[in-house]
DNA sequence: GTCGAGGTGA
């Protein structure tokens, strides 16, 4: 709904002293009434010299003077007339020191006691306040006039309006555009989209879409470039489906979208992570006939890097440039930033060349990329050492980078160097965010100095846009790390009383502190409440609470909290399945054979699939749901039955060499020196690495190769039957659409053996605990590997491929023809 | 004409 405070600043006041006016006004004349007969005569020549002093008056800004003498005409009769009033604030207007106050006083004597206000009254005064910017009485004008009899004009309302969006009065404007839409005057199109962006910029997004629809519904035609402001309003405020519905409006009514409609809408799913609907989107896109334009790429490389997607990314990239659309510094600073998210040192160098090549500069930006992705991957020093050469160079930095550097001096358990730097920084003019005074609360936090952060929040000067509730929760998370509850309290008082409410990081740091004193029954409470009355607590409560639960030995509540709450908004990750199978797993609930003997549902989710295995066999949940999850607080007393041992534990056997081997190269380069590493102790003779790939396939074969030198015999050995036809690995592969075109030789292969070999494929992320559990009980029918580590990936498929051919299946040939050497290097480690 | 990037809390 559209709303405008109708500005009445005290008018009462100024009435009172009208009134006096008026009234003394009046009176004179009448006294003087006697001698009107014999002055009649000289009147006219007085009147128009009385007009001139009057208009004398008021043009030099002597208004009090002005309307004296305009008092004065009241000896002629029927003067002073309206014309007389206008002429006096027309000129008065003009003149350099105009105060409105007195001319609205004027405007309501007139109004009171005659004479009446006409249009010209109105125009005059709405010309004089738009030009003095006084959007209070200018409104009040155009109401005036209006509940007058009297119809501004368009000109002067839009103008009205083009006035207040300037002045950026919000009120008024959406005030004035109601007056005009109620004398069915429409806005021009540019002052429309000013009126909508900026009430979209102030996030008055309905507002703004109700001024479209008042229109629409008018029968006024608004363009496309109005429901893009709004359809872009709704993508960045996280309602893209909202934006969807708006989208279709737009082609039910006919207009004409472009490439910025849909690339609104390639932002907002992609925000919200919704690739499904990010490339079907894209892809309706062009088939409608538009080409995707920098921005549209740009906002895919974002929604790809932050999704961790980063092979795809750059082949984006190479497919902007293909289309001859160039990545400028946006782009690259957003595929920078990831490829430090990971790591990818190589890649970085190769970028960053790339970035000067083209001839761009670096900015803060591609700064703040590069210190803070390898911050946040633990290269501490590396950060610190980039921001203190571009520091000393001189480059030109903001608040942003300087708070990361802040934030590398506290990682670094240095907040007091942090904190003096600022102070002194402070000194010569630097203006700290709120986000910097909270880095180096975190840095206070983190080192245990909770009482001197909290007496640090206030002695920072904070103006009046904090402390904020990510400074309290800042302080609150490590006193409920430290179960300190007095510490607790006094921070949720200092919240309540400087009126910052508890969200829902609040609320998990404090079921976090339940959970670490071990007051379950009281964390329950709080999660039953939060459900209830919100916020709704996250994926990362739940796991706080399901790993304490399992910690202090309570499994079975930790699985009957978890099926509980798996149907409702708290939804379960990754994290959540690797707590409680590494708990199941740590109380000797096995998984063997026996327990997976089939396989999941064409189509279905298999880490569920597998989830249940353990659950279903291991500690099926009696009973009907609880109604309350504070039900199942209270553990029964036999929680963890005697499970049978494995029958086969390979990991007695992989140990602790086989961990190495999976483990440290997650990392690229890392895989890369190791893969020279063992390269060289391997030392067997012919041995090549075969260019058929990546990292990936390479190092599978190497690891290949290691296990058909040394391990063999051993695991023959260990296998019963001793037979190496006897062995079946089920291998569900998952491989993140990244790495499925990679390494594209080795899964198609894989695909082609999956009829006979129980091979599985399945492409969806899965927990790192069954890595670990595929390693330790290898002999299972079952290994899942998770989404990220190529090397992990490979020497799964490795094992694979080398237990396959060593069978001498009738795959051999087909693996031999894609692995080429090292299989017979294999091969004859076998014989 | 409308549109894309970095830094703080569980």
């Amino acid at each position: 709904m559209l709303l405008c405070t109708v500005p009445t600043a005290n008018y009462s006041n100024r009435i009172c002293k009208i009134v006096r006016f008026f009234v003394s006004f009046s009176s004179s004349c009448a006294l003087r009434t006697i001698d009107f007969v014999e002055e009649s005569s000289t009147h006219d020549c007085d009147y128009i010299k009385l007009q001139r002093r009057t208009q004398n008056y008021a043009t030099s800004g002597h208004f009090r003077k002005a309307l004296e003498t305009l008092s004065s005409m009241r000896n002629a009769p029927g003067k002073p007339t309206v014309y007389d009033y206008n002429s006096l604030m027309y000129c008065y207007l003009r003149s350099r020191n105009v105060l409105l106050e007195e001319l609205v006083e004027v405007y309501l004597g007139m109004k009171r006691f005659g004479p009446a206000p006409n249009a010209l009254t109105f125009n005059v005064l709405l010309n004089g306040m738009l030009s003095l910017g006084n959007l209070k009485d200018m409104f009040f004008v155009a109401n005036e006039m209006c509940g007058s009899g009297f119809v501004p004009s368009f000109t002067m309302l839009l103008k009205v309006l083009k006035k207040s969006l300037e002045l950026g009065s919000l009120d008024c404007s959406l005030g004035v555009f109601r007056l005009m839409l109620r004398l069915e005057y429409f806005p021009t199109e540019p002052v429309l989209n000013l009126l909508i962006s900026l009430l979209t910029k102030a996030r008055m997004i309905r507002e703004a879409y109700s001024v479209l629809s008042a229109l629409l519904g008018k029968g006024y035609f608004c363009s496309v470039y109005s429901y893009n402001l709004i359809l872009w309003a709704l993508c960045k405020s996280g309602q893209s489906y909202a934006a969807l519905e708006l989208f279709c409006l737009m082609k039910k009514k006919g207009i004409v979208q472009n490439v910025c409609t849909y690339t609104a809408l390639v932002y907002g799913f992609g925000r919200e992570g919704l690739g499904v609907d990010l490339f079907r989107c894209l892809n309706i896109m062009q088939s409608d006939g538009f080409k995707p334009n920098l921005r549209t790429y740009t906002i895919i490389i974002k929604f790809l890097c932050d999704a961790g997607r980063v092979e795809e990314a750059l082949e984006y990239l190479d497919r902007m440039e293909r289309e001859g659309c160039d990545p400028d510094l946006i782009t690259y600073n957003i595929i920078l930033r990831e490829l430090c998210h990971q790591d990818k040192v190589g890649k970085i160098c190769e970028l960053v060349q790339v970035i000067d090549q083209r001839g761009f500069s670096p900015n803060p930006y591609t700064y703040a990329a590069l210190a803070g992705g390898m911050l946040k991957v633990g290269k501490i020093g590396m950060a610190h050492k980039i921001l203190l050469d571009v520091i000393a160079r001189g480059c030109t930095l903001d608040v942003a980078v300087y708070n990361i550097y802040f934030n590398c001096l506290c990682c670094d358990y240095r907040s007091r160097e942090a904190l003096s730097l600022l102070k002194s920084m402070m000194e010569d003019g630097f203006t700290p965010s709120i986000v910097c005074y909270n880095t180096i609360l975190k840095g206070f936090c983190r080192e245990n100095s909770i009482e001197e952060a909290l007496e640090l929040m206030d002695s920072f000067e904070w103006e009046n846009k904090g402390p904020d509730v990510v400074s309290f929760n800042t302080i609150l998370s490590a006193a409920c790390k430290q179960g300190n509850s007095s510490l607790i309290q006094r921070i949720l008082f200092r919240m309540e009383h400087e009126g910052v409410e508890l969200n829902v990081v609040s609320s998990t740091c404090l079921i976090q502190y339940f959970c670490t004193v071990g007051k379950f029954s009281e964390c329950l409470k709080l999660m039953e409440y939060m459900m209830r009355n919100g916020p709704t607590p996250t994926t990362i409560a739940l796991n706080m609470l399901l790993d304490k639960l399992c910690k202090s030995g309570l499994l079975r509540s930790a699985h009957g909290i978890f099926e509980y709450l798996r149907n409702t908004a708290c939804v379960p990750d990754t994290t959540s399945y690797n707590i409680l199978i590494r708990a199941f797993r740590r109380e000797g609930a096995l998984v063997g054979r026996e327990a997976i003997n089939c396989s999941p549902a064409e189509g279905s989710d298999a880490r569920e699939w597998a989830y249940s295995k353990y659950c279903n066999l291991q500690y099926p949940i009696e009973g009907n749901v609880p109604e309350r999850i504070v039900e199942l607080a209270t553990p029964t007393s036999s929680e963890f039955p005697e499970k049978n041992k494995p029958l086969i534990s390979m990991h007695e056997f992989f140990g602790q060499k086989w961990r190495a081997l999976y483990q440290p190269p997650n990392k690229e380069i890392a895989a890369q020196l190791y893969v020279q590493n063992i390269m060289s102790s391997l030392a067997i003779p012919g041995f090549q690495t075969v260019d058929i790939g990546d990292i990936v396939t390479t190092t599978a074969i190497i690891i290949f190769s290691y296990l058909a030198s040394f391990k063999l015999g051993r695991l023959m050995s260990l296998y019963p039957g001793n037979s190496w036809s006897q062995l079946r690995i089920m291998v569900y592969v998952c491989i993140p659409a990244w790495q499925v075109d990679a390494p594209r030789s080795t899964i198609l292969m894989i695909r082609n053996a999956k009829s006979s070999v129980p091979f599985g494929i399945c492409v969806s992320p899965l927990p790192n605990s069954w890595i670990e559990f595929a390693v330790e009980y290898l002999i299972v029918d079952m290994i899942i590997i998770q989404d990220c580590s190529p090397c992990a990936v490979s020497w799964l498929i490795a094992v694979c491929l080398f237990c396959c051919s060593c069978s001498g299946s009738p795959y051999a040939e087909l693996l031999r023809h894609a692995w080429g050497e090292p299989l017979s290097i294999m091969a004859s480690a076998c014989s």
